[in-house]
DNA sequence: CTGAAAGCGCTAACAT
DNA sequence: ATGTTAGCGCTTTCAG
């Protein structure tokens, strides 16, 4: 049973290659009953094709690449843990593979492009990665990709899908002014800081549309390359005269960051402050206080995200940008003020 | 720049493709002349050898599978995800390529199956999940394999790489009854009930050890398909007469959902009741209290479970037998029982 | 040291 | 409907 081939089924069965080779990929140009002999034999014998065969010549691999950010603190893949698991498992029913990579420095970035170029995978789907230059060099070669949670630009030049994230803020900021709440601080990524228009927009605009005033010192970039990111922010935000009664916090994992940070230096949450985050992580119902946030199916974005490349795999038209709507999770973070709007 | 094959460049360097070959793969036989020159024009031309043509000649696929439990609720792949990250990290310095699978049904065992007659794979790395018939075909064919964090039977039959569970549960157990603790519960899972003679053996022991009595009630078995696994057991457990002072909990998910029920018990942790868990996962300093836990370097298990594969898969000796040691993380949810040993 | 040529296992024209 | 055969792109004997 080592080395069956497809010779050797034709054989058996006494048909051609051509035939076997046919019924294999469920082609037409075989009679029911010479199928059926072979199909039988197939299974007699538990024979499975060579994959690596087929994939020379039909000159695809039938796998994608999915790229991650080398995660330096255990926070940071909690995100893409759930977007996996959705692209697992639509691949999985269209019948691809996936194969994990990073490009966190020059070499790999070459190991990948080499990779596409020995045509180990069909497209490759960037989460919360983007690498300029590798970019550049996919849309050159025409090379199907996809930006999921990267924080590119909306222009249409790199297909992308993302979070809703204007409208993520705009309806956190919102409702904590439905809170009651009118002094409000924000924490957000120092990373890509160019591409968090919108976020910042939606920010703003909510600010503006409820009459709250924008305090230029509550609101922080947060650093990523150190343990516990936010707290820093937390600390600045604090610092000055006064302090905000509620914070938006555009991760989860700031807002578990932050409310640790207040807590440790003996303010009550939500009752000294309030949080309200996005993304709606694993660890976000276990804070104390669990954390009220703008959730997205993450899972849902994982299909959708191979899906789309799918299409892109197969020369079927597709969205070039789509946009993961939220929903608001009430949690315990956020306190009502009484008297408020 | 499509499509360069070996032969191009062979034609363009004015040598064999034999010469190609060999400078590709830095084989012995070519002169250092005829080696530059190839290697320049290989240089030049970005050419990258095809993938699936080396795969299918040297009949190895410098690939290996790894079987994640497809996640039910969400916490359950805390562990997965760091020990995926040393898997990772290490394929990637073999040059190994990693793919994910399931097998949660028959059907996902025999794709997988197929996958490795059709020589997708050269190995394959279980984590967390046993499938019984599936090790028993592997074993047949002498494919590799191992098993990580598992709970199979450590009669050598099968490789695996594990947490010590009876020396972790030992000293756990210890470690609280030197903190004064003489009432002490147990949450363990329910799943591989056979097999978590480790990891109760190492609590009986040190009981037996610390000269505390053993409470049948006390040691409940943890009931994963529902969400916050533990709840109940908790429930039970709180439901005699009296109750623990501590509970060792096999797991921090356990630890995580047991807090968050006293807590909305009415209960204090660790006042009323002190918690110790095992594997210290990403939520385990979020809650509060925060977890004190027998931690477990989980990067470096994946590490060591993809060089052990490493070595199945090229006749190198290795241990089939290999344990990881843990380490107590003191945090917050422990406390003194003064006038304890 | 180098090149011709025979595969690796399967797909797909092209005949029959 | 079925069989023949020429590749797919590279590795690797085996002569030269």
């Amino acid at each position: 049973m080592e080395k069956l081939t497809i010779r050797d089924i034709a054989r058996m069965a006494g048909v051609s290659t051509t035939a076997v080779s046919f019924v294999l990929n469920g082609r037409a140009g075989v009679s029911e009953a010479t199928r059926q002999r072979v199909q039988a034999i197939i299974n007699e014998t538990g024979f499975t094709p060579n994959i690596h065969t087929r994939r020379l010549n039909l000159k695809r691999s039938f796998t994608v690449h999915v790229v991650l950010r080398q995660y330096d603190f255990s926070l940071f893949n909690l995100f893409a843990m759930d977007v996996l698991t959705g692209i697992f498992r639509e691949s999985k029913s269209l019948g691809y593979s996936v194969i994990f990579t990073s490009v966190e420095n020059e070499a790999e970035c070459s190991e990948l492009m080499d990779a596409i170029h020995g045509k180990e995978a069909d497209g490759v789907i960037f989460i919360q990665v983007f690498h300029e230059k590798v970019v550049q060099l996919l849309q050159a070669e025409q090379f199907p990709f996809l930006c999921v949670d990267c924080h590119v630009p909306r222009d249409g030049t790199v297909p992308l899908l993302e979070v809703d994230y204007y409208d993520a803020a705009y309806r956190a900021v919102r409702y904590l002014a439905q809170k009651g709440h009118r002094d409000i601080g924000f924490l957000i990524s120092d990373r890509h800081a160019q591409f968090h228009r919108q976020t910042d927009a939606g920010f703003d605009d909510a600010l503006r549309d409820s009459c709250v005033p924008c305090r230029p010192q509550w609101l922080q970039r947060v650093i990523h390359n150190i343990p516990q990111p936010a707290t820093n922010a937390m600390e600045k935000m604090l610092s000055g005269p006064s302090r905000p009664t509620a914070v938006f916090c555009a991760s989860d994992t700031y807002a578990a960051n932050a409310i640790r940070y207040v807590t440790k230096l003996g303010l009550r949450a939500p009752e000294d402050i309030s949080f309200i985050g996005l993304d709606d992580l694993v660890i976000s119902e276990y804070t104390r206080p669990a954390i009220t946030t703008m959730g997205v199916d993450k899972v849902r974005m994982g299909r959708l995200a191979m899906e789309t490349l799918y299409r892109m795999m197969n020369g079927q038209p597709f969205e070039p940008i789509q946009l993961m709507s939220t929903t608001l999770i009430e949690r315990d973070s956020v306190r009502t003020i009484p008297g408020g709007t």
